[in-house]
DNA sequence: TTGTATGCGTTATCAT
DNA sequence: ATGATAACGCATACAA
């Protein structure tokens, strides 16, 4: 093994002190034009990384960033959506040469315990994220770091947050439905207790008064606990066959939106002939199969960015006030939603 | 902001020495049940957790390792066969109390250079994986820190090696379609000077000479850097209508086969009745469509969980000799694979 | 069994 | 413009 390298080392060949060479890597003091090269000269030829303990004890700053996805973080991987996001999270927080990191933290579980990394310095701020219900944010209620809540929110944590506009986005769905002509529209979702549900559930409220429709058309569809989506396929199905029929449902995501829409053509339904619907979050994954379908697109790798921008400043600065940023969205029209029968 | 508790507060609080603190805390030494139980009882009530930087100042271990995904970190995020790979690494590594920091490294870049985490002591090891060109692999061989290469192997660099058994799992392929009554095969891949690649391509050869098929009308169709699949797909549409027309093809990997069977299909291909076809990794993502996939099983999440007890193992050892391990891989018969016709 | 003292590698303050 | 020195929080060799 090869001797580590430290700024010993490198004030000695420089023939200066240990003071010396790390105001010139610091680029603070003014050093002499000629004293530099030789720092630096002497850093370049022993390839010398100033050690990362010894800096982080000093500065008390980590230049890391835990990121916790609900509920566990592997689970992160498999997720076409989230996946764009981190992919300009990433990137945006490496240009100021912050990481990530990544530990296993099962925030469902009945005995939750923070983990050390997240009180013990070693990340200077949490991003939370996932589909997180309130009870699991309130876990990190006394963590002494800043939290971002990346695509959630919660009134009774102290924490910055950043969410795509659910309520937008299913106003837009109902009216671009609307000037099809479909007045009997279901909304569709899973049951939990979700800030961006209780977003779009809104949305949907609104659309309804908005444009006069007929309640007893409109019903709202959730999936209780246990049931799965071929549960909620059946509950469409009825509404299709209710006294006010639906033509076109709108779901809450693009994934319940594909399966249900999977199951009713099993069903032997014409779609979207018989039944017009529409997504949320445009995953190629989902949005992109047999039925190309309307959707509303999230700017993903936009999203990450600015949650990138949004931590490095509260990590900077910790006195400004709470943000709530929320991001506008698009309606995309494919081939999912046609003119009422 | 509430103050920093450190390892001081908590000898104050429990009246005893910095040391006997660190010893509790440590397991280390032979404590008195009572005087534990003290320094214990201040941990809990002031909520201690023992500093980061300061520990692994000290302790010259950051519990931490690096995952370097090529080519860019973020894009293994959207990856079906790593996401489960990265589970069980992700479970494992964290029994021992390790995290993952994904830093973004773009190794496809000309100018690189390693970034200063992979040298500064913030890590204590290096994970590669994947596609990784032996190029990309050897820009780290003068790293400090031990390296697992996952999902891939050099010969130029000293590192631990975790792959799938390629070649057997490409010669069981074979050697079921020949039982099937198939002799006109093709393997089917993409261009990239890969070791998997490679690996599967002897396997490929060996099981053609085992099986005494016709080297002619066995071709290995290679996708040129600039082609596409739908171009791979023309070339086995092609290899069908040759002099020693095939009846069936292997692919190097479920996403190739998969996008070659797409544009088949789009072509009029009956499949698999025209043409049989078997993928490699057993992604759910592709190899459940349509047409169930035959294809090779990997046992993905004990790889990621045998990747970390490898570098776990070469972190507290690292006299040991180099490891290059190989997992057993296994045929999964579905529907895409017929009795030749 | 417990306490004292030192050093890990860095940054920053204060001299010079 | 540069150097000496004191922290930062912890673990450990050694002393008591």
């Amino acid at each position: 093994m090869k001797p580590v390298i430290t700024i010993h080392d490198i004030a000695k060949k420089a023939k200066v002190s240990l003071a010396t060479v790390s105001l010139v890597l610091n680029r603070k003091g003014r050093i002499s034009e000629k004293t530099q090269e030789r720092v630096r000269k002497a850093v370049r030829e022993m390839n010398y990384s100033p050690n990362y303990s010894g800096r982080i004890l000093r500065r008390k700053c980590s230049q890391q960033i835990a990121l916790l996805y609900y509920p566990r973080a592997s689970a992160i991987f498999n997720n076409p959506f989230y996946s764009k996001i981190i992919e300009g999270l990433l990137e945006r927080l490496s240009q100021n040469k912050y990481n990530i990191v990544l530990g296993n933290c099962d925030l469902s579980e009945e005995s939750f315990t923070i983990p050390d990394y997240l009180q013990n310095g070693s990340v200077d701020a949490l991003i939370l994220t996932g589909d997180l219900p309130e009870k699991a944010a309130l876990h990190f209620s006394d963590l002494r770091i800043p939290i971002l809540l990346l695509d959630s929110f919660s009134k009774h944590l102290a924490a910055d947050s950043l969410t795509s506009d659910g309520f937008q986005g299913v106003m837009d769905s109902i009216d671009h439905l609307v000037s099809l002509g479909h007045r009997h529209i279901a909304y569709v979702t899973h049951e939990l207790d979700l800030y961006n549900v209780q977003t779009r559930i809104n949305g949907f409220k609104a659309a309804i008064q908005k444009n006069s429709l007929p309640l007893l058309g409109c019903p709202l569809i959730r999936m209780p606990v246990g049931k799965n989506v071929e549960w909620l396929a059946q509950e469409v199905l009825k509404a299709t066959r209710s006294k006010a029929p639906i033509t076109a449902f709108v779901a809450v995501n693009d994934t319940i939106a594909f399966w249900v829409s999977h199951f009713l053509q099993k069903e032997a339904i014409q779609l979207p002939r018989f039944l017009s619907f529409i997504g949320f979050d445009d995953d190629e994954e989902y949005s992109q199969r047999d039925i190309p379908m309307t959707t509303i697109s999230v700017p993903k790798r936009e999203i990450g960015i600015r949650a990138a921008e949004i931590i490095l400043t509260r990590i900077s600065n910790s006195d400004l006030p709470l943000q709530k940023v929320v991001i506008p969205v698009s309606l995309v029209r494919r081939n999912s939603t046609v003119v009422v029968k």
